[in-house]
DNA sequence: TGATTAAGATACTAGTTGGTATGAAACCGT
DNA sequence: ACGGTTTCATACCAACTAGTATCTTAATCA
């Protein structure tokens, strides 16, 4: 598509990476449940009919607003997990990321907790797409974990006092519960000194 | 009031008790969000107005329910918490508990997850009663939890390793993940074997 | 200028929600 | 039999939901 091509109609005044921004905003910090289309069109300045045309369906913006966040968040987030360095440095980056701190100061004026997680409860709730995107995230959270692990087994980095599925289920779940105690205000410092205490079952 | 005394008006078929295990169950099984007056008004083959004579309001409706709830569930919990035996015995107690096994056969056909855990996961969406019963039980709950490792480190059966508010908070983190797993369906074993992963960090 | 095209805003649909007004039904005491 | 009392079921209310039809506005092309 030629860039310098003008369409013939009215020109759009809607903008799509600002209304995606809104939708992930809302749904992260009021929980997917609690906001509706209406809602967004109302904090996005725009027309629903506008944001039928771009994104179809509620299905269809919800999974943008997943994929969206997927991006902002859960991508960098792997980046760590895949870090070529020890497992206890990993596992240092990963205290920082949960706590925002330090090089990650863009988490700061995020909502708490976690959309992924948020939309994964209530997972069957959720037009087909955004199922999808629910599960395929998901699953490529799993296995980044399951190679962090699996790194740190090969290296005898860790502790072998279970089998990898069983040691990628208590590490999801204590950032699960971290990101939890996250949501209802408890401090920095708790959420790290939590997650030192479970991560002491498996560090050498 | 005289057990004889035969009322006035029409009888009523209004049966509360039964009402009030399907609003139990249904808030319970699909999740409080999920389901409206409508639906257990249905559900209990009663008539709206019937029920708004019982229980006022949702938000009476819902804090019985949690009530209810707490007699069947909770309470039999903090009496495992209570029993004066060794820490190592209380928690195998528990893991049959969450595992619903032998003593607790009556779990069986219960729901899965925890009722008071997901009302207090969205707690900021109820009525002013309800809301009191949330916060009411969850006092209650981390007092049972704070007692239950006092007593344990008292009696020197876990590692000093922490403050016993981060100890609790830490427990409580690996039951609401138990909790969590189950609703997601994993099989007991993983479960129970979660578990004793998490408590390997406090037993001696 | 006028036809065409696309996007805008508004108002609508059908269905749901929590909650209630209304009138019939079913019992009591007289 | 009749009045009083209480509960019942039905239908209703206003506010909300996801989604859409309609009509106007604003641009390009001829």
């Amino acid at each position: 598509m030629s860039p310098n091509k003008i369409p013939r109609g009215r020109p759009q005044t809607f903008d799509r990476e600002k209304t995606l921004q809104t939708a992930v905003n809302s749904y992260w910090a009021d929980g997917v449940e609690k906001v509706s289309i209406n809602d967004i069109c109302k904090r996005a300045g725009i027309s629903k009919p506008g944001l039928y045309r771009e994104f179809q369906s509620e299905d269809g913006l919800k999974s943008a607003s997943l994929e969206a966040y997927r991006k902002i968040i859960c991508v960098p987030f792997f980046e760590i997990l895949k870090k070529d360095q020890p497992f206890i440095d990993g596992l240092e980056e990963v205290l920082e990321f949960f706590n925002r701190e330090k090089r990650y100061v863009h988490l700061r004026d995020c909502p708490e907790g976690c959309l992924h997680l948020d939309m994964f409860h209530s997972r069957l709730d959720f037009g087909t797409a955004t199922a999808k995107k629910i599960d395929d995230l998901n699953k490529e959270y799993f296995e980044q974990l399951q190679n962090w692990v699996d790194r740190a087994k090969d290296l005898g980095e860790i502790q072998e006092i279970a089998d990898t599925a069983s040691l990628v289920a208590f590490i999801s779940a204590q950032f699960r519960s971290a990101l939890c105690f996250r949501k209802t205000g408890a401090a920095s410092e708790e959420i790290e000194k939590f997650l030192r205490l479970g991560f002491r079952v498996l560090i050498k």
